[in-house]
RNA sequence: GUGGCUAUAGCUCAGUAGGUUAGAGCGCUAGAUUGUGGUUCUGGAGGUCGUGGGUUCGAGACCCUCUAGCCACCCCA
């Protein structure tokens, strides 16, 4: 028979599980130490939750699942006969599997208006399902990291979580950029170059500046019907790399002022502060243009080939689709997957990381394995992660098992040993060995 | 959704103009080694060459089909 996975799906290994369970360990405990509190929401969503959330592709990627039952009976003929899928899809399946953490969240919200005070600071960390093409950094499975607040239009939210951002990647190891932009600066740009309809198309075609160059930018403007006198004026005002030169290009332009002002006053909480990483602003960020409204955000490792770690931005309106308006709301999102990926290919796990117990005992005979089953116990029951091999006899073997389960220690059992009470205690990668009583091994692994 | 590349042992890959019994390293296993592993040496097991078809006296190699994986684009974490 034949075993596999679906594609863009991953097993995990029992020290790739505890490496996941470090990391999100120092995630979450940044997010709790911000005041944060974590929720859940389930797996499946009802279908008319998720669609129309994303857009044409993220609709085109939502994962559906098919109803229970003689789901071909409640299908829609007509549907089907003119080969409509987007109408067929919703009578054969009414639920489908979250795409992302913002929308539950902002469902969430809504469904528990009356047992959450505002302003409501949630985290959450679990995955989310997408029927993208697999490659490099990108899975089908894959683990959201999301902090969000909704119910308030403070800024100070804005600087909080570009420290959050700060704190997690300086407590992981990975020097990271924080790059800051601002959407009402993008579709002010476009209005000051006359193209204010085509904000979007401008915004997506910039943000490929550092891949394609402003050559391939600009084709790809023209492209998307873009003139080449708004090109001109576009790229006049992406050479200012700061706010203050910006804004003494485009006084006159309200949207521009206020957006560049919103990116001051952020800047100005984190005046001061000891940041770890380089916090910039880059107007050619662009990114979540569906519902993001104003400032927004995005991390990139320094030196590594890896595609965004994590993003967000304030959206002024995400409740709205679920029947509540005008609550404001900001939040970023880490990316764990190429997290993981960056810290394995850098080698950033620290040794201490281990999927297996703190020490192994090897046994030489019958009456010394008696003899350590009653020390592992022991040692089990002051709390240690212990393990016993389950065959006494030669030492080769049983070295080779604690080293490949990730055993930190290996302690011998043999005749001596039992007769006085104690274990040859050994480090297996410093090789460090001495011979100590239960409870001085107890107390040295606790 | 579009395009490109790949598919040979558990893993990473060789396999020369189509020509006998398809190889290596790592891993696995047994021993050298009856109280000390990750070093070394010796032996052993393990392959319908992804699937189905075609060309040929002869196919792992060439052609087509399908499937899977990888990479890039779109988009995105």
């Amino acid at each position: 028979m034949e075993v596999g996975i679906p594609k863009g799906t991953r097993d995990f290994l029992p020290i790739e599980v505890a490496r996941r369970k470090w990391m999100f360990g120092i995630i979450e405990e940044v997010f709790k130490v911000y005041g944060y509190v974590p929720i859940e929401t389930p797996v499946l969503e009802n279908l008319s939750t998720l669609t129309g959330k994303y857009g044409e592709e993220g609709d085109r990627l939502l994962f559906k699942v098919l109803n229970n039952g003689d789901y071909l009976n409640k299908a829609d003929d007509q549907a089907y006969q003119n080969k409509d899928s987007n109408k067929f899809t919703p009578s054969i399946a009414k639920r489908g599997m979250r795409y992302d953490l913002t929308v539950p969240f902002a469902r969430y919200v809504v469904m528990h208006r009356n047992d959450i005070s505002l302003p409501f600071k949630r985290y959450q960390i679990q995955p989310v399902w997408r029927a993208d093409r697999p490659q490099k950094g990108r899975y089908q499975e894959f683990y959201q990291c999301d902090v969000d607040v909704v119910g308030s239009k403070s800024l100070s939210y804005e600087a909080e979580l570009i420290q959050i951002y700060d704190d997690v990647f300086a407590a992981l190891g990975i020097p990271v950029i924080i790059r800051i932009n601002h959407r009402q600066l993008l579709s002010g740009i476009a209005g000051f170059a006359g193209i204010g309809e085509q904000w979007i198309d401008m915004t997506m075609a910039i943000d490929k500046l550092d891949k394609i160059g402003e050559e391939g930018v600009r084709k790809e403007m023209g492209e998307r019907n873009i003139p080449a006198a708004a090109q001109d004026i576009i790229f006049n005002l992406l050479k200012h790399k700061d706010i203050a030169s910006l804004r003494a290009a485009v006084t006159e332009d309200p949207a521009v002022a206020g957006s560049l002002e919103e990116m001051e006053r952020v800047f100005n909480f984190l005046d001061g502060l000891t940041l770890k990483n380089k916090v910039q602003f880059d107007i050619t960020l662009a990114r979540g243009l569906g519902y993001y409204t104003g400032c927004i955000f995005e991390v990139t490792a320094v030196d590594a080939e890896m595609g965004s770690l994590g993003g967000g931005g304030r959206y002024d309106n995400l409740t709205g689709v679920f029947g509540w308006p005008d609550v404001p709301g900001v939040g970023v999102s880490f990316g764990a997957e190429r997290i993981y990926d960056v810290l394995e290919a850098k080698g950033l796990f620290p040794a201490h990381v281990q999927a297996g117990p703190k020490v192994l005992i090897a046994a030489f005979d019958d009456a010394s394995h008696q003899y350590a089953f009653k020390c592992v116990s022991q040692i089990r029951q002051a709390g240690i992660a212990a393990d016993l091999y389950p065959e006494p006899g030669k030492l080769k073997k049983q070295f080779k098992y604690a080293t490949d389960i990730g055993s930190t220690y290996i302690a011998i059992a043999g005749e001596t040993e039992a007769s006085k009470g104690t274990l040859n205690l050994k480090h297996l990668q410093s090789g460090e060995q001495e011979e100590l009583t239960i409870e001085a091994i107890i107390a040295k692994l606790k």
